[in-house]
DNA sequence: TCTGGGGTCCTAGGACCC
DNA sequence: TCTGGGGTCCTAGGACCC
């Protein structure tokens, strides 16, 4: 089942105006693509993916130009979906406007007749539920013909491939429309004479997976054919969670691109939050003036859903790229994730920092900007009197209390007197960090575990940390620093 | 002002291990 | 012509999907 251009439906059933009428919903600055398109609007060949500006040359008067409402989509998406739930236990949602509803777990009818009907009542139900959003749906013995199906005769259409008949429907067909072929495919197969699947099922499996590789290659040579077993899964659990933006205008300032990468980290971090995971690889992606990509990664030994740690890496990686011609999109992501949320391991007695970090590898890397630090103030300043810009940068977004990071960050005591850096155990994420002999300094790194504490003056050399008081002002800014812990610590 | 944002899967090469 | 054969993990890039 996949429901008709469901952004510009959603948007001509809440606003009887539009109905009738070219609807464009996308992305409207500059740089916005069509994300729906009305019928209305593909008429004038207006479709998904099109850059706005080329949309709006296309497009006639009276045209409406809407950006999202995705909390609309998602509330018919899931009137929809529950209706779905009621005809089979076993659907698979694979996109919002999109599922596969698998028949052979269910007392239906699965005659021709009988599947015919229950789609035709399905239709009928969605319709009337969603207030005249329709859907098509595809009925067939494979995801593979289902999905073709319910393409074939859009909107609002119906297609039931009598089991037996799939060769018969699948071979006239161009070959773009086998799912996991797109342009790069299309091409290479054009350029061997192959347009139909019905040329592609004459292919040798050989020449296939010359072309494409062992994975698609034996993909598309079992496609052709029909062969497609793939199962319905109803919960698929998330690989990844990443957040991206495209700038109005192409962004050189390193400043602004770290204050954007904290940004993007923080909501990348939430949600990671939110849906209870955690992750140990960093990624970030950076699209250049010209369109060109690269991305970069660390893996990390621990998971992580602080949004404070995931900029800290981020920034990092930033520092690799060259910046200086331009950058039109910056994202961040986390992935390898672990479905536990890993709590406070360090809760327990201070002393075990000094097994378990005993080591001294890799400093942490340095940050534009955080050399500027300076609070005169011999005290703990209130947080309210601090204007460290450079801790502002780094941290402009708190990251949740419940941070369950525990950095695996070496222990590190800076070898020379003159330092003022130094790498600390400590046991809560915090902004401010008290060392009884070297007054107040500030922590710039972030994560349960080791962080790095820069303070206001120099060091003077190698010796025994011996107390520190962390808080964390942005959770409690009226509190005095509220805890200390104590433990011999000599790296 | 040509090219969004959120994902998945695959490949290839290198490091590393036994 | 000194240097095998597995396997895993990691990174980077690319194709693809909605």
């Amino acid at each position: 089942m996949d429901l008709d251009a469901m952004f510009a439906a959603v948007e001509q059933r809440d606003k009887v105006s539009l109905r009738g009428k070219p609807v464009v919903v996308g992305g409207l600055a500059g740089r916005g693509v069509v994300a729906t398109a009305s019928y209305e609007a593909r008429a004038f060949g207006v479709h998904s993916a099109m850059p706005m500006s080329q949309a709006r040359r296309r497009s006639p008067p009276g045209t409406a130009y809407l950006v999202p409402r995705f909390a609309a989509y998602k509330r018919t998406s899931e009137v929809v979906m529950r209706l779905l739930a009621e005809v089979s236990p076993l659907v698979e949602q694979v996109s919002i406007d999109e599922a596969y509803v698998d028949l052979a777990v269910t007392g239906h009818d699965l005659s021709t007749a009988g599947v015919t009907e229950l789609a035709l009542r399905i239709k009928a139900e969605i319709a009337a539920a969603t207030g005249g959003v329709t859907g098509s749906i595809g009925a067939a013995s494979s995801k593979l013909l289902a999905k073709i199906g319910s393409d074939l005769h859009k909107p609002d259409g119906l297609t039931v491939v009598p089991a037996g008949q799939e060769l018969a429907v699948l071979h006239p067909l161009p070959v773009k429309r086998l799912g996991g072929v797109g342009p790069a495919t299309e091409q290479r197969l054009h350029r061997s004479g192959v347009r139909t699947v019905g040329d592609l099922a004459r292919v040798p499996l050989d020449d296939l997976v010359d072309w494409f590789g062992t994975a698609h290659g034996q993909g598309l040579y079992r496609l052709a054919r029909a062969q497609d077993d793939r199962p319905v899964v109803s919960e698929r659990e998330a690989k990844s969670v990443s957040a991206e933006e495209t700038f109005d205008v192409d962004l050189t300032d390193p400043v602004r691109l770290n204050r954007e990468l904290d940004l993007l980290s923080a909501r990348v971090a939430g949600r990671l939050r939110a849906g209870g995971v955690t992750g140990r690889t960093v990624n970030i992606k950076v699209r250049h003036h010209d369109f060109t990509t690269v991305t970069r990664a660390v893996t990390r030994d621990q998971p992580t859903d602080d949004g404070r740690l995931v900029a800290q890496l981020a920034r990092r990686l930033l520092a690799e790229v060259d910046t200086s011609g331009g950058i039109r999109l910056l994202g961040v992501g986390v992935s390898t994730l672990a479905d536990f949320a890993q709590d406070d391991l360090f809760s327990g007695s201070f002393p075990e920092f000094g097994a378990a970090f005993a080591g001294a590898a890799e400093p942490l890397g340095e940050f534009p900007g955080a050399g500027g630090g300076s609070s005169a103030e011999a005290g703990f300043p209130p947080p309210a009197e601090r204007s460290d810009s450079a801790v502002v940068d780094l941290l402009p977004v708190v990251a949740a209390p419940e941070s369950s990071d525990t950095s695996e960050m070496p222990a590190k005591w800076p070898a020379g007197a003159g330092r003022d850096e130094a790498v600390v155990p400590v046991w809560r994420t915090g902004q401010d960090v008290r060392h009884e002999e070297f007054g107040a300094g500030w922590v710039w790194g972030s994560g349960l575990g080791l962080v790095t504490v820069r303070f206001e003056g120099p060091l003077t050399g190698p010796g025994p940390v011996r107390t520190f008081a962390v808080t964390d002002p942005m959770l409690h800014p009226a509190d005095p620093p509220d805890w200390t812990t104590d433990g011999a610590h000599d790296p």
